[in-house]
DNA sequence: TCATTTTCCGAACACGGGTTCAGTTTCTTC
DNA sequence: GAAGAAACTGAACCCGTGTTCGGAAAATGA
């Protein structure tokens, strides 16, 4: 028997066979983990779509976890695919359009991913960082785009980072209620989705925009979006382990110390 | 003593003790659930917070689920206090910035919460139907005042939903990068996702825009954001049990049945 | 057909974490 | 300061769920 994730040498048939049915898992388990998360998502339940049972998982996956991982390494290629055309693309706004709308391509695929949506908690710290560090270099990408068009002036002022985040956010959160099989256009989703967060709800510019056709005040008070520094926490970091604590025994914190019983 | 949630008639001293302790945990909780999740947090964990065991906690509510629910109820109420003043506000404008910026000062809120983000099925059908009503009532809120601009034309034409989930979204995303105490300014936040938001990143209208001033055409192939009808699922039923299915062992589909050892 | 490999099952195990309960310490009140 | 209520603890319990393991059924390839 070949073992998960050992590549044994064993006929081509047998082996494209292996594969097929590990990506079913895969497939499987992505949309668990997608709509109840990974926590809630229970090994029986991703078998008992494949009409197996759970042990059966064993011989493709060497735990829960890898099977997460292999979650967020497949979601993360996509991304990689994404962001490797959206380069080749002309404008800022074409590039941003570009990975909006294949993002949410890739959000509604019925077999999709929702990529950074996956927690990295359960992984092992090494697996963590293999994950943290390729979702901060899409996030990184999507920010470097808004921000070129920031200082080429085709995008309005502001901090680019928190703007890829508000972008990020409202992609990722399409794995909160979008199921496949409604009666939403995953096309059209993807353009409305781009259209709004580029050029917004209002049919006209902001009161304080710096547009081309600057307007009358309105009634609204608002500044001009200030910058901030660098030094902001990032999305990739979510979910990473806090410095551990003392032990339950030490941690008394915030209450005088009684004297127990033993 | 008196029991969790049970008004037994107490002096008013101790009774406001009980109560603040309570907010206590459910602060503790609330940080919990907003950075880990529901099912990452452990009794034990928010229980070490407060220099307590995780018995005590039993003291303030009868179980873990508990705990959660009185977390949606908390923080639905501050969305509710939201609506109510944004009612009264003029245009549809002010009324969707009015709601962006409180929103993201509920998220960045030091002991604030994340509304929406919490999950809902630990809970009971009963609460669950509860809550997932409150967080209709506040979606559907939203995307009234965006249908009615749209209506207006103050804001470009889209499905009023799409656009309301995708604004929940993007504020709702904060829970998974905002950290209290880091560089960000919370106010300096919601004022540039309310603009963000609104008026989008672009600084010259879409090309395809309806706007009062139209422009030459640009390399976009995008049609006009299409509407779809209102038969989409919704936000409030994320992780709404789905059907039960049959028991595991009558469920082996897509396989042959084989004879069993017993 | 038959040996070998691959795939899967059932049972048992391990363990984390929610829950219960009796008892002890701390606070409140008169 | 004493009685009673409240707050909390430690230990035990229980159950779901991930994991291990030996063996059976199925597929493969000659």
């Amino acid at each position: 028997m070949i073992g998960p994730n050992e590549a044994h040498v064993t006929t081509p048939h047998v082996q494209a066979k292996y594969l097929r049915r590990r990506a079913e898992i895969l497939r499987a388990a992505l949309g668990a983990f997608r709509e109840r998360g990974y926590h809630a998502t229970t090994l029986d339940s991703i078998a008992e779509q494949l009409g197996v049972r759970k042990t059966a998982l064993y011989h493709y996956f060497p735990d829960k976890p890898a099977i997460l991982l292999a979650c967020h390494r497949e979601s993360i290629a996509d991304l990689e695919r994404i962001t490797a055309v959206a380069r080749q693309l002309g404008t800022e706004r074409d590039r941003l359009r570009y990975i909006i709308v294949e993002h949410v391509r890739v959000m509604t695929d019925a077999f999709g991913t929702s990529p950074l949506a996956f927690e990295v908690g359960p992984l092992t710290p090494e697996r963590q960082a293999e994950i943290v560090a390729s979702r901060d270099r899409y996030e990184r990408e999507l920010r470097d785009v808004i921000q070129a068009g920031m200082r080429a002036g085709t995008f309005r002022a502001g901090d680019p980072k928190l703007a890829a985040f508000l972008v990020l956010g409202a992609l990722n959160g399409i794995a909160r209620w979008y199921r496949p099989g409604g009666s939403l256009n995953a096309g059209a989703l993807g353009e409305q989705f781009a259209s709004q967060l580029i050029d917004g709800l209002a049919s006209v510019p902001a009161p304080t925009a710096v547009a081309a056709a600057d307007r009358a005040q309105e009634t609204c008070g608002s500044k001009p979006t200030p910058t901030h520094d660098d030094a902001s926490p990032q999305p990739g970091t979510v979910n990473t382990p806090r410095s551990p604590r003392p032990a339950l025994a030490h941690a008394r914190a915030g209450r005088t110390p009684r004297k127990g019983t033993r």
